[in-house]
DNA sequence: GATTTTTTTTATATCGTTCCAAAAATGAGG
DNA sequence: CCTCATTTTTGGAACGATATAAAAAAAATC
């Protein structure tokens, strides 16, 4: 368990201070070229691990980044989270991952965790039901923070997610051009904003285009894949006539096609279904997921980014960046079946 | 961004000195109740966030540990991932999450940032090609690693994996048992130790049930599913017939099926297929996936705690451990078609 | 060669905690 | 009340780096 190398021991090992080494280890141009050479060999030559922790105790950036999301799990986060480390681990930035699954005391436990850890940053996907309370820390302690994918009311902290009223506006336009008469919303935690926006857009949607509201459906709760299959069973059992479906999300529609597979309806042909996400797999479902495209990756890759621009103090006032998104066609919506829609 | 609270602002807005308040934060038993009390107190209303990097530069103990995997949006790795966490979780460790995406330059910069964020150990899914050469760090350093999934040859490092001879194995059979002819194993990286391992426990089923070699086939390379459907575009124009197909993964399997689908074969009727993993999607696909259970989250879990063993000098010898898996019979390998076979 | 400017190096204090050995307080036994 | 054992508290060094300001060395100017 040998004694550690330290940047005094290379100092010595070169009859030079520590001051220069510390100096050479943080790239710094101030020092000589030929000294900077030596100092790299030495430290190379006696196996320097560079201490993150000393470092980080004077210098207060510890180059640490928190990541908390549901659960990786799920193909969504898992995207969110690899665009958030792709681009994170190109800036030499190392990311805490944490995942909360809901529940709102593991959420506290965790963020309290990086807080000790001193992260630089955090970006939350906070899980349902967090309040405004529950990040007051963050805000007291004046921690960078970014909100993925998912608001809380009445904060005053960054956001960045998908446009989910143009989204929904989109899909149910089409669904509508598909000529289904009534329209149904499966999934989703409702009266969260995610669940409200997307309702918006639907509503939007179906107003323009003269839909009563009789024929306008909402089933929530859950997004799982599982509550899509239990909504659908209901709803077929309640009897299904020429629908469109609008799926909370590309998870909640695995459930949905799995409850159809069951019945007698055919998706595309007796009912078109859309969803929102474009999770990787959506494409080789069977039939193919026509959804709207959030972009989970690149997502994940804006908000890593803006957190690094706010720490760096480049964005001093709070911001609420929406991403567009883009409706993906594929055979759910019935595209394949009957003339394509534009 | 006032500055910040120490256990020293504590020990003065109590009078007493900073070692006692050190201990109470640290839970030890040494100090009295009703002093503990006092402390405890002071530190929830002054909002003090225990600061755990100064606390390692002097313990030496970080509790933080490190995940490498390959990419967290493969299912199968995400299962990993989140068994770790979630065993980790809860003995309050924090975790360092890294994804190599099977490049060793990019492992190599993951182990150098844990190594210089001093995690207390190690657990990596190691990247394909990885020498025993890539981690003489690990060893040198002495730091407790785990080893997941994915072995290094001529390396004494723990490792963690299912058994993979005896799951291909028990495939295999079953794929037998169907009457299929001919064998095919799909997928993999050749020349790895797990492809090895399945080759292995194929082979010795192939022998045992005198399937000749001539009617036993590998097709690598690639376990993902995109090499998953070329492989077996190649398979179907060189021409099918009864062949029992054991996919290297279920990712690799999910492949083969799109690849099937587009073709006149119907899987379970004019072939078997048999896959490795079980990852919780594999229930949901059409047909259902046959797959031998490696239980994902629970090498996650075991690997953690296993760790955690070394950690505190448990476990001085390293020690490799296969993990019992079992044949999940489904769809795909024909068991609904026609009659089931034991 | 003396003076000024620029480049390079360094000494020292400091970050917030834990460790250690010793001091102080408390309790028990006579 | 004194002694001894036990419990509780404490001061100060230490961990390994960075920050700061000042010193030393080198280069430029006259």
């Amino acid at each position: 368990m040998g004694n550690e190398i330290t940047q005094q021991d290379i100092a010595s090992s070169l009859g030079v201070s520590k001051s220069t080494v510390s100096l050479v280890l943080q790239g710094s141009p101030l020092v000589a070229d030929a000294t900077r050479k030596k100092v790299q060999e030495s430290a190379e030559q006696l196996g320097y691990v560079y201490n993150r922790a000393a470092a980080s105790l004077r210098s207060r950036q510890t180059g640490n980044l928190g990541l908390i999301v549901s659960s990786v799990s799920n193909p969504f986060f898992a995207e969110l989270t690899n665009g958030v480390e792709q681009f994170l681990g190109v800036e030499e930035k190392t990311v805490l991952l944490g995942q909360h699954s809901e529940d709102l005391a593991a959420q506290k436990r965790l963020i309290n965790s990086m807080l000790e850890s001193r992260v630089d940053g955090l970006i939350i996907v906070p899980a349902y039901g967090t309040s405004a309370d529950d990040c007051s820390r963050l805000l007291t302690l004046n921690i960078p923070t970014v909100l993925l994918t998912r608001r809380i009311s009445k904060i005053n902290l960054h956001y960045i997610g998908s446009d989910n009223v143009s989204g929904a506006y989109e899909a149910v336009r089409h669904l509508i051009a598909h000529k289904r008469k009534s329209i149904v919303l499966i999934g989703g935690q409702v009266g969260t904003p995610a669940h409200n926006e997307r309702l918006e857009g639907l509503t939007r949607a179906t107003q323009e285009e003269k839909i009563p509201a009789s024929r306008v459906k909402i089933m929530g709760n859950g997004a799982t894949r599982q509550s899509g299959f239990n909504l659908t069973q209901e709803l077929i059992a309640s009897g299904i006539d020429n629908i469109g479906i609008l799926a909370y999300n590309d998870i909640v529609a695995l459930g949905i096609l799995g409850a159809l597979k069951e019945s007698k309806y055919k998706v595309g042909r007796d009912l078109s279904l859309i969803s929102i996400d474009n999770i990787e797999s959506s494409k080789f479902e069977t039939p193919a997921l026509s959804t709207v495209d959030v972009n989970a990756p690149e997502l994940g890759r804006k908000a890593a980014e803006s957190l690094l621009q706010i720490i760096a103090g480049k964005e001093k006032v709070k911001k609420t960046v929406f991403l567009n998104n883009k409706l993906i066609i594929r055979e759910s919506c019935g595209c394949n079946e009957d003339k394509k829609v534009s």
